[in-house]
DNA sequence: CTTTAAATTAGGAATAATTCCTAATTTTGG
DNA sequence: CCAAAATTAGGAATTATTCCTAATTTAAAG
């Protein structure tokens, strides 16, 4: 891996400037309003890099495609498995893990990146009551 | 919504026999194996409804399909993201969650229905250093 | 600055996972 | 038993993502 490219760069700063969770699909076309030619099976390929090299995170969505974020700061993610929206939350693992027995437990077999919060949010289940 | 069929039944058995996590795919194979005819989309369709009842829980995978899981007993996940290994635990979130000031805030804006923490095994990190 | 090797790209084909569609069947409730 | 509602099978369609290859870009060495 050189670890270069015009392309990869692109969707760095695509990803810097922009905290709004994009899909592959969104930051293509994000890119692409930029300025810079790429396809698509590029932004895929370096999107996986860049989560490889733990630059960007990965949000395994319940509805719809998956999607990206930037790690600017320390945050975790809440999500509504009904329609997708994201709450970012400051909760830090590194320091709250240390006061919890179980996390401790946890990080015996796995290695923390991140904690997903899975639920319906209160649109989604207001709506339901109608 | 009936919420009674032969095929619906047969996959919450299933469920409740194999703690395995199975993919659709897999669940459709165990369907078929014990007796029952059933379609790969009924499996779909009626896994979507399970999901929805809270009877079984959707495990949204970062490597391969995603993966379901009978709700025993209250427990959460650790998903190796490379490998897809996933390691129960028996994190209550409702008894912790009293005592996160953190958590108390997410509730505010959704109802949780699992915790999901992505990381990196012991036996994908051994292998990266090869 | 060339030259060469390694890495990366575009673009489309291929694959994988899941949802959608419709006519036939099953289940429910009176 | 009958009619209405729900569900099914089976395959088509869709969606998201990965894979393939020849051409281009980048890096590194002389």
């Amino acid at each position: 891996m050189n670890n270069y490219s015009k392309q990869r760069e692109a969707i760095l700063d695509v990803m810097k400037e922009n905290r709004t969770h994009p899909t592959a699909e969104e930051i293509y076309k994000l890119v692409l309003e930029k300025e810079s030619q790429i396809s698509k099976s590029t932004v895929y390929r370096n999107i996986n890099i860049l989560v490889d090299l733990g630059k960007i995170r990965k949000l395994n969505m319940t509805v719809g495609p998956d999607r990206y974020d930037y790690l600017y700061k320390e945050h975790s993610h809440a999500i509504c498995e009904k329609c997708g929206k994201i709450f970012d939350f400051y909760y830090d693992i590194d320091k709250d893990k240390i006061s919890n027995e179980l996390l401790k437990q946890i990080e015996k077999n796995i290695d923390i990146n991140s904690i997903i919060i899975y639920g319906i949010c209160e649109d989604c289940k207001s709506k339901n009551k109608e």
